[in-house]
DNA sequence: GACCACTGTATGGTCTGACCATATGGCAGC
DNA sequence: GCTGCCATATGGTCAGACCATACAGTGGTC
């Protein structure tokens, strides 16, 4: 009877072709900036359609990998992305918007990962700071709930970056952006941000002193206190 | 002059029918299983051509929020899709792929990740353990390194679900299957996984005793005999 | 020689219509 | 009632056409 022959591979054409790019992305060893050859030139070079091309084309701009555009001129095609994180923002939002996440659970792994940052940071010593004393003064000139959350996004992002671990950083700047709705709100909530400004400060003092202990808990009492609500 | 007419907004018809059918989603309250209409049906309402639809559907599939299947009968056509995590794989595999993150920063990640998980297992205490006693044997039943892995990321994200944050229970397991050859390869670097097995037994009576400190002390020391070259 | 306007062209974006592959639903024949 | 075939709906693919855009080259003007 031959139970169960095989799953017949049932590969669709842009399938292939998007794994034909990535392997050619690979091999050719091409970065950030470089173009790939146009449409039809795709097309034709892989035996396939151009809109087999064009849905291959589409995923890989949807994961982040490139970003098309039109006209002439060494800008134009598909030219290699290079910040592969937007899409992972994307992703999280769509989580946070059709998934029921809670507000808790944001805030947990925010917690999760500063306090692993700060920490990573403050151990490091030779990270570049010159980021957090940037983000620390656009708070200061903040006017509204917008642009405070915006400076805040930067300062603990740059944290992030200054621990070390891209993937966390990646992860970090994700979830900031597409919670970023949250944090406003938060803010808007709270009667002044002098708590907040302070905690940025201490944080930033723990991580300069080489203190990984008081960087942990600096970062989740300035969690604490943004989201009081959440710590009852 | 007319300095500034106008940005001339530029929106590609397909990403109109992407907020388009989002919208619809959201307003019809469709949930996972429930079906779109046909590409050619929603070429005709829009009013746009089925190439455009097919490209937001490409982009809709590979964010995970649908999947498609062709033939006749309720299972055809855009089905809403139940668990939008594995594009979340697909977009590790390609950081891990294409921006040269090290192993180091993947280890380190996991780390965090499990040392909160599994102190929350333990703190939570009202937690479903059954699944990490499945885990648990199936390592014990593995003859090889990919069937040890299987059970190792088993067990990993089954903490990752009782510490009942499910958004880190969803990095968790995205991060374990897309890094699940490098996983392999360290299981087949070790003489024997006995140390490992213990590790798991460990971890597993920390949680049930509801002891987070020793839970994540537990999980440091068996990603340290996991990966003793990066612990030097 | 320097500058500027026009035009040619390469490129992505879209539409149309056709055809293929597949899986189901239903009908005809047994 | 069962079996087997066929119509049909659906996604998958292709080819060709046309549009919008933006650069590159050309030629004219000063």
């Amino acid at each position: 009877m031959a139970a169960n022959w095989e799953p017949v591979k049932r590969t669709r054409t842009f399938e292939d072709v998007l794994a034909r790019i990535e392997q050619r992305i690979a091999e050719d060893g091409l970065k950030p900036g470089d173009r790939l050859p146009g449409e039809r030139q795709l097309a034709e070079q892989l035996r396939v359609g151009r809109s087999s091309v064009r849905e291959a084309l589409r995923v890989l701009e949807t994961l982040g990998v490139v970003s098309s555009q039109a006209g002439r001129g060494p800008d134009a095609g598909a030219v290699l992305t290079s910040r592969p994180d937007s899409p992972l923002t994307d992703l999280l939002r769509l989580h946070l918007g059709l998934t029921g996440l809670e507000l808790r659970e944001v805030i947990e792994t925010r917690l999760m990962i500063e306090q692993f940052a700060a920490a990573n940071a403050a151990r490091r010593g030779d990270a570049e700071l010159s980021a957090l004393d940037d983000a620390v003064a656009a708070m200061e000139r903040a006017r509204t709930a917008e642009e405070f959350v915006a400076g805040d996004i930067a300062f603990h992002c740059a944290i992030a970056d200054a621990s070390g671990n891209r993937l966390i950083a990646a992860f970090m700047r994700s979830l900031r952006d597409s919670a970023r709705r949250y944090a406003v709100e938060a803010v808007e909530r709270l009667a002044d941000t002098s708590v907040l400004r302070a905690d940025h400060r201490r944080i930033l003092a723990a991580i300069r002193s080489g203190d990984p202990e008081e960087a942990a808990r600096a970062v989740a009492d300035h969690l604490r206190h943004a989201y009081p609500a959440l710590f009852a």
